[in-house]
DNA sequence: AGTCGAGCGCGCA
DNA sequence: TGCGCGCTCGACT
């Protein structure tokens, strides 16, 4: 399994509703490399089918989406799943999925 | 508090 | 090879 599909995969997992961040992956992971779970996602293959737009920066901020800094499609997406944003952050504190 | 620099893994030039 | 990212953290202003 390539770094790649693992990072996919644990996205795959997040629960809709929830959140998670690239850390939290890239300790799943097992691995130090945080700006690679981001890359990873970044040109991942199947944006229909991952759930990327869970995934946020550790501080509760949007990291990005579709390759640019589009938060305003990934905020729209979350505030669909039910999750509040507060001045372009999210509460970590409720949202936030461990794996 | 804010900012800076190093470490990480992989694609692209 | 070498650089740059959807990042984080510890040291310094």
């Amino acid at each position: 399994m390539n770094f790649d599909e693992k990072v996919l995969s644990l996205c795959k997992k997040i629960p809709k509703g929830r959140i998670s961040t690239y850390k939290e992956i890239a300790k799943a992971l097992k691995t130090k490399a945080y700006r690679a779970v981001g890359n990873a996602l970044r040109r991942n293959k199947r944006p229909i089918v991952i759930p990327c737009h869970r995934v946020l920066n550790s501080d509760g901020s949007i990291g990005g989406y579709q390759g640019k800094l589009n938060n305003n499609k990934k905020i729209s997406l979350l505030k669909k799943e039910g999750i509040k944003i507060k001045n372009n952050k999210i509460d970590l504190k409720r949202y936030l999925f461990r794996f």
